[in-house]
DNA sequence: TGCGGCTATTG
DNA sequence: CACAATAGCCGCAG
């Protein structure tokens, strides 16, 4: 069936614009689609054409399990504007990381994750189990018990485009289910947005945006980077028995200050921590922080921390990084993770997310394009204020800079404001900030009490869930009983990931409107680092992109958040070089 | 070979 | 050295 008749009756069938469209893609085989009471199986080797065709006919919310329709689509170079990704609205809802069909399925259904079927398990099982839980019909995908059968899931809906159909129709249902869930109140801290499905939209197209920074990359001006690997670690060994001898002479450098002959193993703590007892120098650790401060006395300090510097470069952002991760389109790629992690932070490998800042320079956009650059101002407390719907916090968001009003009202510094803040959201209790924290509880009552029920929940082993209503799962070592140190951690853990949490979703609205509304101009994201956006685009595009980010702030914060009381500030610059940007 | 400890880097 | 993350190397247990 060619593309043109599936949009026909697509069109036929009543699918506009936004509706829901289950797919679901069997590479070589054909596809399935589906709505909530109909469905279609194609068979065709380019079932992503037939997608694209739908795309541009109709520009559906394609339905799917897991992002591997995501990286299929893009792969063959098809943008589609939005999607529902099961997996990660499963993430979101349910907590924890694994995210395959069988445990979403199992989830909507109300089943026990540990009652999941394995694959190579059937024999067992009819041997144990005479009741014979798998005696349904084999060519549906669920089984008498409820549970997905553990072959369709692990890939054998992809065996026709008839099982690609009912695939995607099981995919309707299972997002009817996630809808009801979304809606229904949950926790002990009912998600408080306004619209239950928001984070879960935005949660699904950043999967979308994840799939693309992976296939597109960050531009890098390779020439540059290797002058700065060389700065710090010489030009490039030709061969690996030079780079040996080199790394040799590295280490030899930092030796000779304990005399010849010593060959201290400057990468054994033990034996570096001994070294530099012996040169009278008395330390519980050898992190640099706590060497800094003698290295001006030292010249064998001095040298350690140069070697330190040199050999992080070396081994983890050296040469190799670049041949292993630079493309020969001059783009550092990496994978990317809409949601990994406790509070569902963005996460990214390669060294996209820790790259040491004198690698900025290198970070160059095309000729003829910009780099628009935007960082959120003082995310983690104005998000305080919006998700514990603190008045007195909120109105301090109006400043550009919140610590001022905040300093002003507790009658201290700003410095010590700062701290205090910070205090509250990561649970610190030791240190300089006591009295000005006992102010923050007056001052703030509601946003503090708001920290402290997250911090209780947290010691009492409960989960706790985000203003977003991502649900962040504690746990209990099951060998030993609570203890005090556990406890606290766990406190300190939840206290975070309500915070820090609800930032990751404000941050991730944010993205997938610009993504939305800068195809436009051609702007594409390379890079998202938590609270900062990097964009790519058209020279000429510059001071519009400028303005799209700003824009869509305002749009995410007002989708995002129940009301306009708290203020969210971007600093936004247009630059050629990462390293341009002022902070 | 897998894992915890230590270290460095980022927000 | 609070909260989160990636990533490398080392010693040690299995």
């Amino acid at each position: 069936m060619p593309a043109s008749d599936i949009v026909a009756a697509l069109l036929a069938a009543g699918v506009v614009r936004r509706d829901a469209l289950g797919v679901a893609v069997a590479d070589g085989v054909g596809l399935g689609l589906a709505t909530d009471t109909e469905s279609w199986s194609v068979a065709t080797t380019d079932p992503v054409g037939v997608v694209r065709a739908v795309e541009a006919a109709i520009g559906p919310r394609w339905v799917w399990w897991t992002k591997e329709t995501a990286e299929s689509l893009v792969r063959e170079g098809l943008r589609v504007e939005t999607c529902w990704d099961l997996a990660a609205v499963h993430r979101h809802v349910a907590g924890g990381w694994r995210a395959e069909p069988a445990r979403i399925w199992a989830t909507l259904q109300r089943l026990s994750v540990a009652s999941i079927p394995v694959l190579g398990q059937l024999e067992l099982l009819s041997a144990l189990d005479s009741a014979g839980a798998d005696d349904g019909d084999a060519g549906e995908p669920v089984r008498p018990d409820g549970h997905l059968r553990p072959e369709w899931a692990c890939g054998g809906w992809r065996d026709s485009p008839d099982r690609a159909a009912h695939w995607a129709a099981l995919a309707m249902t299972a997002r009817r289910l996630q809808r009801e869930l979304l809606a229904a109140p949950h926790g002990s801290t009912r998600s408080r947005a306004r619209d239950p499905e928001t984070a879960a939209r935005s949660e699904s197209t950043a999967e979308l945006l994840c799939a693309e920074l992976q296939a597109d990359g960050l531009p890098i001006d390779v020439a540059r980077a290797e002058a700065i690997i060389a700065s710090f670690v010489g030009p490039r060994p030709t061969s690996p028995a030079e780079a040996a001898e080199l790394r040799r002479q590295r280490d030899l450098v930092v030796q000779r200050h304990e005399g010849v002959g010593t060959g201290t193993d400057l990468r054994n703590q033990a034996q570096v921590k001994a070294m530099l007892n012996r040169l009278g120098v008395d330390v519980p650790d050898t992190r640099a922080r706590r060497l800094e401060p003698l290295r001006a006395d030292n010249p064998a300090v001095d040298a350690l921390l140069t070697w330190r510097k040199a050999e992080r470069i070396d081994t983890t952002f050296g040469y190799a990084w670049l041949d292993e991760h630079v493309g020969a389109d001059g783009r550092l790629r990496g994978g990317w993770s809409a949601s990994d992690g406790a509070a569902g932070r963005m996460t990214a490998q390669a060294g996209l997310h820790n790259m040491p800042a004198d690698f900025r320079d290198a970070v160059a956009a095309d000729a003829g394009h910009v780099f628009i650059r935007a960082d959120l101002g003082q995310i983690e407390p104005r998000v305080l204020a919006a998700v514990s719907g603190d008045a007195a916090l909120a109105a301090a968001t109006t400043a550009d800079d919140l610590y001022a009003p905040v300093a002003t009202q507790l009658g201290v510094e700003r410095a010590v404001a700062k701290i205090a803040v910070l205090a509250a959201m990561y649970g610190q209790t030791s240190g300089t900030a006591g009295a000005a924290l006992r102010g923050l509880e007056q001052t703030y009552r509601v946003a503090m009490r708001y920290l402290q029920d997250a911090d209780d929940d947290g010691r009492a082993a409960r989960d706790v869930y985000t203003y977003g209503g991502r649900r962040v799962r504690m746990w209990r070592d099951p060998n030993v009983n609570d203890h005090p140190g556990a406890m606290g951690a766990r406190g300190r853990y939840a206290r975070n990931a309500v915070v820090q949490g609800a930032a990751a979703e404000l941050f991730k609205t944010w993205a997938v409107t610009v993504r939305a509304r800068g195809a436009a101009i051609s702007a594409r994201i390379v890079l998202c680092l938590h609270d900062e956006l990097l964009v790519h685009a058209p020279e000429e595009h510059g001071a519009a992109g400028s303005a799209l980010l700003d824009d869509c702030l305002q749009e995410a914060a007002a989708r995002w958040a129940p009301d306009r009381s708290v203020r969210f500030v971007a600093d936004t610059s247009v630059i050629r070089r990462w390293s341009d940007a002022k902070a």
